[in-house]
DNA sequence: TAGTTATATACCTATACGGTTATATTTAGA
DNA sequence: TCTAAATATAACCGTATAGGTATATAACTA
C-alpha cells in the first residue's frame, strides 16, 4: 500500500533532467510530442513515457489537435512543491539566521581591521 | 555515465516522504539519527540510508557529538530547487496570465451581462 | 483505399531504490 | 578493560524506473 503523496509524484517527476527540459520547454507555450522530443537523443518512446509521468504528477496536461497531442505545463503542482520548500526553508533561515548574521559581521570585520592592506598592494 | 545534476538529487531526495519529514523535523533544529528514526516504524539502517542519500544531495550535514552525528539542514540546495520552480512558474504565469485574465473576464461579463435574472427568477 | 505521420503500447533489460536482518565500528562509561 | 549505546556497513530481496526495439492505433493525405 503505497501512500502515494502528490509531493512524491511532483518531486519524483522534477528529479529528471529529461523531463525539467521538457518542462522549460513548455514554459515557453504548447508544444507536441514530436517537438518535444527533437531536441533529445532518446526515443519518441522515451519521451512518451515521461510525457506520461509529468501528466500523472499533473504537471502537463494535454489537448487533441488532429492527431497531435499538444502539451501545455500546469502550474499548480509546481506552486504546491514551490511552497513545501519555501515553508522549510524560511523556518530553517528564521532559525539560523542570526548565526549567518553573525558569521557575515565577522567576515566584514576581518576585511575592515585591516583596510591599508589593497593600497599598500598598489604600490608595487 | 550518469550526468547527474545538483538538482537531480536535491529533487530525488525530497521526493521521498520520510525524508522529507526529515527535513521537516531538522527544520526546528539539530536531531540524532535515533532521534529523527523514533517517529517512523521503519528500521534503524533505513533511516541511516535516508541520512545519506540526504547527505550526497548536500541537503544535511553532520556534526560529531561523542557518539552521536547530530545532522542540520542546510538551505542551499534547496534555494536552489525552489529556484528553478519558481522561475518556470513565473514564465508559465507570464504566458498564461493574460488568458486566465480574459477567462476571467468573460466570467465577470456573463455575471454581469444579465443583471435583471435573478430578480426576475424570484417574481415566479 | 492505400500510404504516411503522430503517438501510444507491449515487452525486454539493466540498474536504482527502499526496505530488511545481521554485523561491524566507534565512543561513553562502569 | 569490558559492556552498552549510537551509528554505519554488508548482503540480500522485491519493485520501480529509464531506456531500448517492435508494433499497434489513430488521424491526416493523396
Amino acid at each position: 500500500m503505497p501512500i502515494v503523496d502528490q509531493l512524491d509524484v511532483t518531486f519524483a517527476a522534477l528529479a529528471d533532467p529529461t523531463r525539467r527540459a521538457i518542462l522549460a520547454r513548455l514554459a515557453e507555450g504548447e508544444a507536441s510530442v514530436m517537438e518535444l522530443a527533437a531536441p533529445f537523443e532518446i526515443s519518441q518512446p522515451a519521451i512518451s513515457k515521461h510525457l506520461r509521468v509529468l501528466e500523472l504528477a499533473g504537471l502537463v496536461s494535454r489537448g487533441r489537435d488532429g492527431q497531435r497531442r499538444p502539451c501545455r505545463i500546469e502550474a499548480e503542482p509546481l506552486a504546491a512543491a514551490s511552497a513545501w520548500i519555501e515553508n522549510y526553508r524560511r523556518i530553517w533561515e528564521a532559525t539560523y539566521a542570526r548565526l549567518d548574521d553573525l558569521l557575515e559581521m565577522m567576515k566584514r570585520e576581518q576585511r575592515n581591521a585591516r583596510p591599508a592592506r589593497r593600497a599598500r598592494r598598489k604600490r608595487k
